[in-house]
RNA sequence: GCAGAAAUGGUGGAAUGGUAGACACGAGGGACUUAAAAUCCCUUGCCCUUAAAGGGGCGUGUGGGUUCGAGUCCCACUUUCUGUACCA
């Protein structure tokens, strides 16, 4: 009987589908466990052998966690919405959703043929009406609640418009877009329209005029996780600065439970490190310059309050309100040249120049601690959103300042000891203070540290300033300027923004005629027909961005057909969130941020129950591919093979990876590849052509791509799954090296033929030494398991077959057991034996089991013996034997004499079960 | 610039502070075969030594340190990857 993994993947595949064998259902006298991958976006090239990576590795834990005994949740669905099918509708006018339910199919098909115990009948789709209907729900709550910074949660905006009409805006703590204070008669005064103008400066989805990143060529504008370098992140566009006004959500709002909490998260220290540097926490202080002549202050954020003595002018962010305050008329046409010429730079423009610019604004502030007057310029190395968009400017020790000083030819005051600011500023925050004394503050002599903290006291008691701390976070944009993508229940009435009623949900996205912008710049969603309320008020035509739809996924897997609540309670109080969490760390500064402010203000809202989404997370490297190169000699159609390219001038041209194999060319092939290539020659080596590789990102055009369903047909899913994980740790990035496969399979093979052969050899009991070696193998690969280092379970695989061969086991027991053990890492060939074996039933619900250290333990232990750490024999004594006895056998042995030389050891040192160290 | 991770044979990679290189690929040799494929067996870090069995030395990016003992811990440096950046 021959090992078919055709048939054998095909029949348990189907098994699985029929008997719904991966199908959970909340059961509370079992312990639950979530076992979550980052869903696909679904795009038109399909499954290359890199993406199942991760979720083979989650597979074979939650395969593994369901045979220990806990109810596995472990569901898969869709992040459907997305730019490429937009483009793609774009140039050939198919409907997105066409384009994404095929590619939908495609990638159903690719993943089945890989065995996942996928609960499919959990499947969601962020384009299905029926999910995208909780997207805009979530929205709505957005736009009803406003943060609470005394209350430090989300709270119903209706509390706060009963508060400005009672007491104005005295009394409560809300986040603003701008801090506002207005008595209560101001706030009666006010319109219907203007109240909810006023209330929008508060709520957490909001609507407001920001300096957004506006991609002229997608015509959208983009997160700041989306650019990346002044470009976009999809389609590498120039990205421009525009002030437009955009739904926004106030994520910053959370920056500090966002920052605290990700203490208690199991997450990889370097992408908590990530998350803390792009929530970016600076303990500070700001303080108020008044300015010479004027009656208004300039207020502005510093981390390095010390250092006051030493600022001798002060800079303004272009987009500063106080410039047309404080530009004098000599000034004014430079000035208004300079802004300019800010704005029409992009942030790209920005970044490569990197030149020093700014120009005098003609005010002067003064200096609050020495008296002192200093000039104020405007230049854009300060940005509008950071801080107060104004700073003092203390040009010895912050290197920009130190620039811009150099620049202007501006005093430079260096005010630490020993401090040499000839060439560059003296940017570390250590050293004793000097050349800081004012009438009534003297900083002189003291440590940097003690320096910021004597001033804060100071300032905050003068009333000059005040202790504060600012988040890098900014709130993320929320309106995208596009088709696919969810549309906001949002209409106007004379301008101003209104919610639809719940009941309406879903908003469905409505038909265009075609996917572009309308003629007068609108959104695609002003082509579609009717769209507007039936009182015919017009609706948003913007839709939200990708990570709307993928900020809550999680928590519709737990309940996915509840048509009133995301979340169903029960269901929610059952599964709580997600135990392991998988996937790449390029989401580290997006959805893993989106998500968790998500999760935090359902919290906040008492929708969930957990503060945290994702527990533990892993994130899987990526699979490079490693793609072939041949060398062809210039201005000729012959080529080289690698090792002699040296002696030619050739050009390397890449080559399909499916005529190399094992980095020799298929000669033939290659020549049938293309028509320039018919009649082309070959030096060879060896008689062979070799191929030169490099590692590069899996894709067509590098001709590097390795599709899974090849390798399926191939060698089976089994051999797939297991190749996987023995490439190396899951959390590593490595080239896709298919030449090593065989080794893999040929393992398979080998476990298939030791199993037919042992079933139809005659029973015997197991021996010791099977027992041992398939104990020791479960011991292994639990272990190996919980810390998600499959590859080595590969090996430890290997190894236990060998033993079992070499021993000639035809033990049922000890089939029964290897079969369980691996049923995580290949769950179609173990299906096969547990049904060999004459089991009823899947292997998943066959339990895990328990290895017992009594077949572990051995008669007799094996000691190096080292001299002075270098191991020189070995010697053997009873289990049982006392420190002692190991010591006096060590020095008994013959090798003893010889290494001593005579002398007398000086120490002898025994850590039981492993070393004698002798030490001479 | 800043932050994080990493550096081990020809290759991918193993090693709770305790005999470095598990396991696999590749390579070399052999068996079977008319032949090939498939399969199986042996060798495979480097160097020296021996007729052979064997013996010895050196080896985990570089330089220091802690320790009876360091790939592993500490310090400095070099290189690579990843993230991030006029964030005051």
């Amino acid at each position: 009987m021959d090992y078919n993994h055709k048939e054998i993947e095909r029949r348990w595949q189907g098994h699985w589908r029929e008997n719904h064998t991966f199908r959970c259902v909340e059961n509370p006298d079992k312990p639950k466990f979530y076992v979550l991958d980052m869903f696909p976006y679904p795009s038109g090239a399909g499954l290359h052998v890199g993406h199942p990576l991760g979720y083979i590795a989650s597979d074979i834990y939650s395969r593994y966690k369901r045979q220990r005994g806990f109810n596995v949740l472990h569901p898969m669905g869709y992040d459907a919405y997305g730019l490429p099918a937009e483009q793609y509708a774009i140039q050939t006018g198919q409907h997105p959703e066409i384009t994404t339910q095929r590619n939908i199919a495609r990638y159903r098909e690719q993943l089945d043929k890989i065995g996942f115990a996928f609960d499919w009948s959990r499947e969601i789709r962020t384009c299905d009406p029926e999910y995208y209907k909780w997207t805009q729900w979530a929205f709505m709550q957005m736009f009803n609640s406003y943060y609470d910074l005394d209350e430090n949660k989300a709270m119903p905006v209706s509390r706060l418009a009963e508060h400005f009409a009672v007491r104005g805006s005295e009394g409560i703590n809300p986040a603003s877009s701008k801090a506002l204070s207005f008595s209560v008669d101001e706030w009666n005064s006010l319109s219907e329209k203007e109240q909810l103008e006023r209330l929008m400066n508060y709520r957490i989805a909001y609507q407001g005029e920001t300096m957004v990143n506006w991609c002229p060529e997608l015509g959208t504008v983009l997160a700041n996780d989306e650019v990346s370098e002044g470009l976009s992140v999809r389609g590498g566009y120039p990205v421009e600065q525009k002030l437009m006004n955009q739904w926004c959500l106030r994520v910053s709002a959370y920056a500090p439970r966002l920052l605290d909490d990700l203490e208690k998260l199991e997450w990889s220290e370097s992408l908590k490190e990530t998350q803390r540097n792009w929530i970016g926490r600076s303990e500070g202080a700001e303080m108020r310059f008044p300015v010479v002549g004027k009656d208004f202050e300039l207020e502005i954020f510093t981390t390095r309050a010390d250092t006051v003595f030493g600022v001798t002018f002060m800079v303004l962010a272009p987009e500063s309100k106080y410039v047309p305050l404080l530009v004098g008329e000599e000034q004014r046409s430079a000035v208004e040249a300079y802004l300019d010429e800010v704005k029409h730079k992009t942030e790209r423009e920005r970044q490569i120049e990197k030149k020093v610019s700014g120009v005098f604004t003609g005010s002067y502030a003064r200096n609050p601690l020495t008296g002192k007057e200093i000039p104020i310029y405007v230049s854009d190395y300060v940005l509008a959103g950071y801080g107060t968009g104004a700073i003092m400017a203390v040009p010895a020790h912050d290197s920009r300042d130190y620039a811009f000083a150099r620049h202007f030819d501006l005093p430079i005051i260096p005010l630490i000891e020993g401090a040499d600011v000839s060439e560059e500023s003296f940017d570390a925050k250590e050293g004793i203070m000097t050349n800081s004394c004012g009438p009534e503050l003297d900083l002189n002599g003291m440590q940097v540290k003690e320096a910021i903290a004597k001033t804060k006291r100071f300032i905050s008691e003068k009333g000059i300033g005040h202790v504060k701390t600012n988040y890098r976070l900014r709130d993320a944009i929320f309106s995208r300027q596009r088709y696919w993508g969810e549309p906001f229940p949002v209409y106007y009435k004379d301008g101003t923004a209104y919610l639809m009623d719940e009941s309406e949900l879903p908003l469905h996205l409505p038909e265009v005629d075609s996917y572009l912008p309308t003629e007068t710049g609108e959104p695609p969603l002003g082509r579609a027909k009717g769209w507007h309320t039936k009182d015919g008020y017009p609706i948003e035509l913007c839709t939200m961005p990708g990570f709307a739809g993928s900020s809550a996924y999680y928590l519709r897997y737990m309940d996915p057909r509840n048509n009133d609540a995301l979340v169903g309670h029960e269901a929610n109080e059952y599964w709580r969130n997600v135990d392991l969490y998988v996937g790449g760390a390029e989401h580290a500064t997006g959805h893993l941020i989106y998500s968790r402010f998500w999760n935090k203000f359902l919290f906040d809202l008492g929708a969930v129950c957990e503060p945290e989404p994702f527990k533990k997370l892993v994130n899987q490297g990526m699979i490079q591919g490693r793609s072939s190169f041949v060398y062809r000699i210039k201005d000729t159609n012959t080529f080289v093979s690698h090792g002699l390219r040296k002696q030619y001038d050739t050009t390397p041209i890449r080559v399909d990876i499916g005529f190399v194999s094992n980095d020799i060319l298929d000669t033939d092939a290659f020549r049938a590849w293309r028509p320039d290539f018919k009649d082309a020659e070959f030096i060879l080596e060896d008689g062979r052509y070799v191929c030169g590789y490099a590692v590069e990102k899996m894709s067509k055009s590098m001709f590097n791509v390795v599709n899974p369903d090849d390798i399926v047909e191939r060698y089976g899913a089994d051999t797939l799954r297991l190749y996987e994980m023995f490439l190396g740790p899951v959390e590593q990035s490595k080239p896709w090296d298919t030449n090593g496969i065989d080794g893999v399979n040929r393992f398979i093979k080998k476990l298939w033929n030791h199993f037919v052969r042992a079933l139809d050899a005659p029973q015997k009991e197991a021996s010791k030494e099977e027992l041992k070696a398939i104990h020791k193998l479960i011991k292994k690969i639990g272990s190996d398991i919980e810390s998600f280092s499959f590859n080595t379970s590969v090996a430890a695989f290997m190894i236990a077959l060998n033993e079992l061969s070499a021993l000639k086991s035809t033990s049922r027991e000890v089939m029964d057991l290897f079969t369980r053990v691996i049923a995580p890492f290949a769950p179609h060939i173990a299906e096969e034996f547990w049904s060999l074996l004459g089991h009823e039933g899947s292997v998943a619900d066959a339990g895990w089991p328990l290895f017992n250290e009594e077949y572990l333990r051995e008669d007799s232990v094996k000691y190096p013996v080292s001299f002075n750490g270098k191991a020189r024999y070995t010697i053997e004594v009873p289990a049982d034997c006392s420190r002692e006895d190991v010591e006096k056998a060590a020095l008994a042995d013959a090798g003893a004499e010889k290494w001593l030389g005579g002398k007398t050891p000086r120490k002898v040192i025994v850590v039981p079960g492993k070393i004698v160290n002798i030490v001479v």
